[in-house]
DNA sequence: GTAGATGCAAAGTATTTGCGACAAG
DNA sequence: CTTGTCGCAAATACTTTGCATCTAC
């Protein structure tokens, strides 16, 4: 079920002006995690006339609608990607800055039960892996 | 063997000064993971003329000479805290925003696994889970 | 004595916001 | 219509930096 971000912007009643249809079309395009500034240059490219402004305040919404998940990653500015329903994690190349998405359940469910270990209810959480490239 | 964070100054060559002694005592006892206006706060209690660019200037070369850690919560301030022995993690308690310290030796051996597994050697991590607490 | 540290204020980043004009439902 | 959105520029929040002075070693 590939919803679009369009779609989930319907289902969830926000409103779907010019400006959001091109940054969530950009966003959809985009496979790596962009930050403001660069999803802003991509999606000036389409219409020049976008502030950076109305980017800042799309992704806040799209984040808090639950359409695009936020990352801070170390030392740097907020980036972004699209939510579909699969969670992962991010496994971050130090030198080169690339990023690879993963899954492991088995991590997922240690982290609930030391949650529930210290009597807390698992909401979210933020797993970033950092690691160097070995010479195969 | 409790080392002091001037001890661990000495043996990095990093230069004593009293406003380091000063923000270095005030690390040691805070259990907390206070941010830096709140470590000029309290440091402006014993040294009133030390400044925060100086605050800012110390944490960042005491993380750098790893006597410090610093942390990215969502949604703030850098977080500071004194770097011992011991590695852990954070449970942070939405509601209250109480940060509980945690080891999972057996996550630790699967994210390891998991770097591994794409070809990684795992430098370092980041691990946050946000909850709330379960009324007993 | 000298390299490095400090205080101050100014400059940087990243992000948010007030406001009048404008557009979606 | 009416409520919410946009573009702009100004404001904010956090952090860094240039420079003259001072201090640990």
């Amino acid at each position: 079920m590939p919803e679009t971000i369009e779609e989930k912007c319907l289902s969830k009643g926000v409103k779907l002006t010019d400006q959001r249809k091109v940054i969530a079309q950009v966003m959809s395009q985009s496979s790596d995690h962009p930050d403001v500034d660069e999803l802003y240059n991509r999606v000036s490219k389409i219409d020049p006339k976008i502030s950076i402004a109305t980017v800042y305040r799309t992704v806040k919404l799209f984040e808090e609608s639950g359409i695009l998940a936020k990352h801070e990653f170390k030392g740097g500015k907020a980036r972004y990607e699209e939510l579909n329903e699969g969670h992962h994690d991010h496994l971050i190349d130090v030198k080169s800055g690339e990023i690879i998405e993963f899954v492991d359940e088995e991590i997922e469910k240690l982290q609930r039960k030391v949650a529930e270990k210290y009597g807390y209810k698992l909401v979210d959480h933020k797993l970033e892996l950092y690691g160097i490239k070995k010479k195969s």
